[in-house]
DNA sequence: TTGGGG
């Protein structure tokens, strides 16, 4: 896909056509020719004007010399994956500085640069100056900012007029190539894509490794399992460190929390560490480790900030207060059109909560009905389940997650002969453990290694503290009015 | 009078 559209992005760039670059000064006025961005590629290293709208919003930062640098990304109907332009300037205040992405630019006597095989605009305070227009919604004529040297020219008002029609009526899908956009909820395994999520929470690891705690309001999609059960293999996190207490408190409690990780600092970093912003991930993947999805930076990607205002920002926002507002919509968006026949659960009282909501939760102690799946168990041979039930003095261990977190979860002592519905053989225990787990039936015969893919249940949990001294840090969850049912 | 950044 991502090559496929390389492709053709390339073969549109290299066409060599020589273009007459702009300017023609007549009457004591300029005059300027504004090309399409597409246009303007074939005229590298010449002086060119670009009339486009901003998509994506850099934050201003000390340049590694004496100026301060910004960077932006254009687009106009040319080339609707647009284009990056760094600004440099002694002062902030000179940078462009957009209110809102949509914005319309104009930009004059910039040239075009052709970097490590892309393309960029290259803005030279001496000779290149700007101006910026409100976008779509406005009527206004005259720029809210103009670099120093900015003269007006006579078409700009007709082609400020045409840049938002454009952009309130943008022509069919196939006019430009625009980087895949996904959310959280349509995730796939090795494919690129962009991602625009709030960014709550950056963290460096000892190793200079980036993790960024993302959110889109969204579920990331159940993942499959191997058929390895063994607990001790299946991790509750990716991250070395789990996050403390303090952060966790402050994070949602509904919607996926997607971990990106990432080996290259980026000037955004600084920004996203002070403060919460919404972002876009431009070219990042993700997979699957131990049932758990993980971001990740290639190379080529990066990171904007976007402001409130934005159209992705304001549509995901929309989403998510729809999603809260009916009582089916804080469930597992995966668990949405399923049965739910695998548990009977007792508990009327309690109402629903995800595991992040408990987790978060103000009290040690909590009651709660959730949907889980049971992603491992400790133990999980009927043999070793059976003298356990016998035995009466350990505990099952079980492995739950949700698309908000996952969590150790015991079944102990008279818990464990209701959890099973009654003292049963161990190859009754053994067919009920496997159909918990999603265990192909074909395949719990045979030790061969097969996908597995837990069922969404019902489950009652509450939790407690072991030591009174470190209440939180000897939480645990029992499950307890629950019956797997045959 | 140039680099900066990609």
């Amino acid at each position: 896909m991502e090559t496929a559209v390389r492709e053709r992005k390339r073969q549109r760039e290299e066409v060599a056509v020589p273009i007459p670059s702009m300017t023609a000064v007549g009457g004591g006025e300029a005059q300027y020719v504004y090309l399409p961005i597409a246009d303007a590629l074939k005229a590298a290293g010449v002086r060119v004007c670009i009339f486009a709208a901003v998509s994506e919003i850099g934050a201003a930062f000390h340049s590694r010399g004496t100026d301060f640098t910004r960077t932006l990304r254009i687009f106009d109907q040319s080339r609707s994956t647009g284009i990056s332009v760094t600004f440099f300037a002694n002062d902030t205040a000179l940078l462009p500085c957009v209110r809102s992405s949509g914005d319309v630019i104009s930009l004059h006597n910039v040239k075009i640069t052709n970097y490590h095989g892309e393309f960029f605009v290259t803005f030279d305070k001496r000779s290149s100056s700007f101006a910026l227009f409100e976008g779509k919604a406005s009527t206004e004529s005259s720029p809210y900012q103009t670099s120093m040297k900015y003269h007006g020219s006579k078409q700009d008002d007709e082609i400020l007029t045409n840049m938002r029609m454009w952009l309130v009526y943008p022509p069919p899908e196939g006019v430009g190539l625009k980087d895949l956009e996904l959310q959280l909820r349509s995730v796939q395994s090795d494919l690129t894509f962009d991602l625009v999520c709030k960014v709550l929470h950056v963290y460096e690891a000892p190793s200079g490794e980036w993790i960024f705690y993302v959110w889109d309001g969204t579920d990331i999609p159940t993942t499959e399992l191997q058929t390895c059960l063994n607990t001790e293999a299946v991790p509750l996190h990716l991250e070395e460190v789990p996050l403390p207490r303090e952060v966790l408190c402050t994070l949602p409690c509904i919607g996926t929390i997607l971990r990106i990780f990432s080996n290259k600092f980026c000037k955004e970093i600084t920004h996203l560490q002070r403060d919460i912003y919404w972002a876009r991930f431009c070219n990042i993947t993700c997979k699957q480790e131990f049932g758990i999805w993980k971001g990740t930076l290639p190379p080529s990607s990066r990171v904007r900030l976007l402001s409130n205002e934005d159209g992705s920002v304001v549509e995901r926002l929309k989403m998510y207060e729809s999603r809260l507002s009916t009582k089916v919509g804080r469930r597992p968006m995966a668990s949405l059109h399923k049965a739910f026949d695998f548990t009977d659960v007792e508990l009327k009282r309690a109402g629903y909560a995800t595991l992040m909501e408990s987790l978060t939760y103000e009290r040690v102690t909590h009651k709660l009905k959730t949907l889980v799946r049971v992603v491992s168990a400790f133990p999980w041979q009927g043999s070793d389940l059976h003298s356990l039930l016998s035995s009466n003095k350990h505990c099952l261990r079980l492995t739950l997650e949700d698309p908000t977190a996952r969590i150790h979860a015991y079944v102990c002592k008279d818990g464990l002969v209701r959890f099973f519905g009654g003292s049963l053989t161990a190859a009754a225990l053994t067919r009920k453990m496997n159909r918990l787990l999603g265990v192909p039936e074909q395949a719990a015969e045979k030790d061969t290694p097969v996908a597995r893919n837990p069922p969404w249940i019902w489950c009652c949990l509450k939790s407690y503290r072991l030591e009174k001294e470190d209440p939180w840090g000897s939480r645990r969850y029992q499950v307890f009015g629950t019956e797997v049912r045959d």
